[in-house]
DNA sequence: ACTGAAAATAAAAACGTTTTTATTTGGAGG
DNA sequence: CCTCCAAATAAAAACGTTTTTATTTTCAGT
């Protein structure tokens, strides 16, 4: 890497000291007109940019919001990020993605004053974190925890209610069997869902089997797996009528499973989703699923923060509402 | 945000000066086993974590390589970062993802030293920003061009070679009436790859006929409405009997199309995408494709960096190969 | 015990900025 | 033609590190 211009040879070039330049180039009024001038006449010959670490060491202030996940993988995260790059652009600030499950990376970029608060995800929700978290006083928002104190605001979807909303689908259409597929374990969302779905399974008096409740993790590829192999080890008259999947990628691969022996969505399975990913309509049958407002809540995270960074409030906790689309594979019982 | 405790503080709890702070958290071996034992001491209770501005600015190396992308939807751009994060990984580097489409934004994180080096997409091709990578010696690899010279390298498909495998698998099976979806104008791999169908059909006296090119963006929803637009408005008889799509999306969208009009893939019409992204396998019917090496793409690129960064070599440009995967939406011509 | 070199530590400089404080400049008012 | 004040600029300090240079400590070898 060539050495860089820095704002002393700009000082030189300009016949002015470097802190008029600094001053010039940031628009402080309280140099001439004729000065401005100069210094960005020398600037721009030198081709001269600010080093960002000497500028941020001094302001203490990055204009970046960290985004920690260990993921970006699917849709979910790629819309949610892309709605945060968005929001934090109205607010004049990037985001600054890091992909690490390395606890550590993410604490260090986090504590090393890299950002200027982060939305993060499991990664960084345990005790250990959440108290350096607090203790520094970080800026955080997260989004798949429903945490508020201090320093720490987050934006959830009502996934219990969403679970609900799925079960209850499935019941007015008249079924009684019905699997889940939760995602990873101690996930919030996974978990709430699961919730809503054993309340309503109670409040219907009907009963939770727990071999129709098979490992999805959230992807295509382990709950095809999975479900196939349910469907090919057990007798036919156990199997349930409906698949709650973990969210639509976990239902696409329930749907293709079904499909590879022979069977059908919704002849002889219904199945559901959750998140309502663009690609879904794509699908045959298209997938009845949950909608989750991916975008608003990146957009609600963002906001969140900002108010954090700009100590404008206290950690608080948002919750954001979800909504049924039927689609193709849920369907009446008819038995 | 609370003031962080700095390596002062640090020093002043050990009784000894920052610089021996620096050296023994540092492992410089200089230093008695009895003193780094107090100053690890004294920075684990104090919650000690170094401050990257100030770090940075004095070693004027960040271990970051940058990622710039004005997006990261889709399953080409999840799998390639996931894949230069695992390789960055492995030479101790993070990777600094920064979605932006202003080539402001990004030069001047760039330029401010905020990375050692980048890998970049088509948003930093042009004559100004290279002319501005070249002079100031940054080092860049490109994944969507072929560009080698000084502090530039890149790592291609051989995407012409793509171009002509999908024509004559399709010629193999009889079709000569073949349609072609580009996906973003001057983009390198949609360009290469046009240029390659467009030889074999030459090869073969074939003509290509500008009413079968369509728009396909490298989306499914744009494909699929222009699909479905072509369709709905001309005669049955201009049909070509084959599509060659921007890349795999786009074949779905086409796919859905077609399948909408109570036509078929692959009875009526062949279609072939580029890449083979996960969920390809999941569609009904199964996409074939032209495989690309997305991941092998990652690790070159990130290998080629480092010896960019390192100084261990000028700019080079390598090509990765690619392959047919035959699935169930090209069939032979029965006609 | 003393010398001298090696080892360990401390002090100071430096990285590239911004910001605070000090100095110079340019006029208006007498 | 001074004086003084405001305006403009320059100088210096500071941000938190690492690194270079200087100083102190340790302890063989006599």
């Amino acid at each position: 890497m060539k050495e860089r211009v820095t704002i002393r040879e700009v000082a030189r070039e300009a016949n002015v000291s470097i802190a008029t330049v600094s001053k010039a180039l940031n628009g402080l009024d309280v140099v001439t007109p004729k000065t401005i001038e100069r210094v960005t006449e020398a600037a721009k010959k030198l081709h001269y940019t600010p080093n960002l670490m000497g500028k941020q060491l001094k302001t203490k202030t990055t204009k970046m919001i960290g985004l920690y996940t260990h993921t970006i993988t699917g849709p979910y995260f790629n819309t949610l990020i892309e709605a945060i790059v968005e929001e934090a652009g109205n607010y004049q600030y990037g985001v600054n993605v890091l992909i690490s499950s390395d606890k550590q990376i993410l604490s260090s970029h986090l504590l090393g004053n890299m950002v200027d608060g982060f939305i993060g995800f499991e990664e960084l929700i345990d005790e250990e974190s959440l108290s350096t978290i607090r203790a520094e006083g970080v800026k955080a928002v997260f989004v798949d925890r429903k945490i508020n104190d201090g320093s720490i605001s987050s934006v959830v979807f009502d996934s219990q209610k969403a679970g609900r909303i799925a079960a209850q689908h499935l019941i007015e259409n008249g079924h009684t069997k019905i699997g889940f597929l939760p995602g990873h374990p101690n996930v919030y969302d996974s978990d709430e869902r699961y919730l809503g779905f054993q309340e309503v399974m109670a409040e219907h008096q009907l009963p939770i089997n727990l071999d129709w409740t098979i490992t999805g993790l959230f992807e295509e590829k382990e709950s095809y797996e999975n479900i196939k192999n349910y469907l090919l080890t057990t007798p036919r008259d156990k199997w349930p009528t409906a698949w709650i999947a973990g969210n639509d990628l976990s239902a696409i691969g329930v749907i293709k499973a079904i499909d590879e022996l022979g069977l059908s969505v919704p002849e002889d399975f219904s199945a559901i989703g959750f998140d309502d990913i663009e690609l879904l309509g794509y699908f045959k049958p298209s997938v009845t699923t949950i909608q989750n407002p991916i975008q608003e809540q990146g957009k609600q995270a963002v906001i969140e923060l900002m108010k954090l960074i700009n100590n404008q409030k206290k950690g608080e906790s948002k919750t954001l509402d979800c909504q049924l689309v039927v689609r193709e594979t849920t369907k009446r019982l008819s038995r």
